[in-house]
DNA sequence: ACCCAGGGTCATA
DNA sequence: TATGACCATGGG
């Protein structure tokens, strides 16, 4: 009962803390991968104003933002930060997308073989690419944030300094490769990183500790 | 005024 | 390979 908790523990003590998650908020799997790329390094909130706008400007389609002007497109996506990039990275993502034949075609292509493809989309990192596999496409992937490795870091179960590859196929190979399971638990870190465990004060400072089920003075009793 | 947010790229050593 | 600078808005 000491010492680390497994992976599945840890799940099953952010469930039953949280319940389900619902990810990802999104009407289709396009609007999920747009959503993907707007919130690198940024609040979901301002990312939902940014999704706003496109659909008020008729523009939550590939074919839409590529006909857009750049600075019409930057200006619409204003509110959730670093536009002018954002925007370029979108209008990458899109003319892959459109290139390589739209949703259909690209749902038929392995997993590994679509994430390669999105890894080589300027401005797509192996975060952002794991978002459109595992809540776009629905592949059984892993999704490694900054949350995640602060929480399996402070739970003793990795090293803080743990590379992103090293991290996810540490879930993915512990873990049964389950497309539900990973929705969900990728969902529950970051609500709980987000509302509970903040990054500063650290987690047994946090002023919620009472419901912090990971606080770093109670895991050993936890476990 | 400071820190943070559902990262990624690029230049430099 | 590994840091550091940079991107930028909005909320606590």
């Amino acid at each position: 009962m000491n010492g680390a908790p497994t992976p599945l523990a840890v799940y099953q003590t952010l469930f039953a803390a949280h319940g389900p998650q619902h990810w990802w908020p999104g009407d289709s799997p396009f609007e999920i991968m747009v959503g993907a790329v707007l919130t690198q390094n940024t609040a979901w909130r301002n990312v939902e104003r940014a999704i706003a706008k496109l659909i008020r400007h008729r523009t939550l389609a590939p074919e839409a933002i590529l006909a857009a002007r750049q600075e019409a497109l930057a200006e619409w996506l204003r509110p959730c930060g670093y536009f002018n990039v954002k925007a370029r990275r979108l209008v990458n993502f899109c003319r892959w997308y459109l290139q390589e034949g739209g949703l259909t075609v690209l749902a038929g292509r392995d997993t590994a073989t679509l994430r390669m493809n999105l890894l080589a989309i300027n401005g797509i990192g192996p975060e952002t690419a794991d978002d459109i596999l595992l809540y776009a496409f629905e592949r059984p992937v892993f999704v490694v944030d900054a949350y995640t490795r602060r929480l399996f870091s402070r739970l003793g179960l990795v090293p803080e300094t743990i590379g992103y590859e090293d991290l996810r196929s540490f879930f993915e190979s512990t873990l049964e490769t389950d497309r539900v399971l990973f929705n969900e638990y990728h969902a529950l870190i970051v609500r709980h990183g987000k509302e509970i465990c903040r990054p500063r004060p650290l987690c047994d400072r946090c002023g919620l500790a009472a419901v912090c089920a990971f606080d770093a003075e109670q895991r050993d009793q936890r476990w």
